[in-house]
DNA sequence: TGTACATCAGTGAACGCGCGTTCACTGATGTAC
DNA sequence: TGTACATCAGTGAACGCGCGTTCACTGATGTAC
């Protein structure tokens, strides 16, 4: 319990818990106008510190971005596996609900969603962020694996490549018609029935259709 | 011939085709800094005129930004066509072409690629700017069209989803894998082979494999 | 063909503004004894 | 328990800079007669 005030009572000079300030309330700038709408002086204002306070905790504008994108990836990670829910009720439910928990994630966090995949951050941003992304990508892959079991041995296609591909296609749908920030193109399908339908297509192409 | 001068002269005060060397510049500083990456006057400078030159030709740097996607998504149609070719040697072929052209105008043209899917613009931007974006999906709806005759009359998925489907795939692939400019995630596979892969297992999914 | 005039396209100076960053500072907190 | 001191986290004023936008202007072009 490092000595750190709680609560946000914000009365002292301290602030107590600045750094996680500073990105709640980049993410409200992000929501509002996109990765690259806002600036580290923005925030200080909407914290209600002085404009040089940030520079305890961040080195520039940028390794915040950082920080903000390993967040969201670690979150990211979380929600899909709670939709793999370790291939419950049964592997293809359960990788159905991966593909909506990647939709879910898009529509209710597009601050860290813009962050994570917008906002052009250089790819040797910081290690975590690498680790966070693979991490990631690892939960995508766990799934396809557990899918590619059931396939009969001589019909098993690489499973990083099955990752890569779904990772794709929810990804594909949620930048062009899942976003709900910024206005998108619309369809007359939800991205949620469109990816059900894009990735069942696509498993019943594997061999695991319903048969 | 309306009496511009050509061939980039610029020797009078007069530029002459200011208005095409405000998008090329644009697009320079896009290509290098990201879509939210240059301003009205880094552009003037770039083109060696006054700050002020610009406001003849636009109203504001939104209305320059969307000038630029639509050009993109017009350039993006032409190349879709040419891959489809009017759905010669064969139908397959040409709509495996049509998904490498895609993945060939986004690593070719990443200025116009960031200005047309990340730039944020609002939806109802420009009329021009839609109707554009409405012809390049045109493209991949007649392109899906085509490839569903091909199936018994009982089979046939909607054509729509299956050109969102096919939007999908390789808008995902190309924003994950498939930029040249920024650093993007590096896998064992081109984005080329990937779409490929993924676009067969689809068709075969749908009872368009090889059969 | 020549001339007067209207229109067009770019000028350049100016403005107020928000930005990132620095600096010496100071109040608050933690710790050694 | 009390006191002295070190460390930490935020201050606030200041800087130079590039930005978008405006304005009255002027050189170049096009056209009417």
């Amino acid at each position: 319990m490092s000595g750190l005030k709680r609560g946000g009572s914000r009365r002292g000079y301290h602030h107590g818990n600045l750094s996680e300030a500073l990105v709640q309330a980049a993410l409200d700038l992000i929501a509002k106008h996109g990765p690259a709408g806002f600036s580290f002086a923005e925030v200080t204002r909407a914290v209600g510190v002085s404009p040089a306070a940030p520079y305890r905790h961040y080195k520039d504008r940028d390794a915040l971005m950082a920080d903000i994108a390993r967040r969201g990836f670690e979150m990211f990670s979380v929600r899909l596996l709670q939709g793999w829910n370790e291939g419950q009720p049964d592997a293809l439910s359960a990788f159905k609900a991966v593909g909506q928990a990647y939709l879910a994630f898009a529509r209710e966090e597009p601050a860290y969603f813009a962050a994570m995949f917008e906002a052009r951050l250089p790819k040797d941003a910081s290690r975590e962020l690498s680790q966070a992304t693979d991490n990631a990508f690892a939960v995508l892959r766990q799934a396809c694996e557990a899918l590619i079991a059931q396939l009969p041995a001589g019909k098993r296609p690489p499973a990083l490549m099955m990752a890569l591909h779904v990772w794709a296609m929810a990804h594909g749908i949620a930048a062009l018609f899942g976003r709900s920030d910024s206005a998108r193109r619309n369809v007359p399908m939800s991205p949620e029935d469109l990816l059900e339908a894009n990735m069942l297509i696509y498993l019943d192409g594997l061999g695991l259709g319903p048969n």
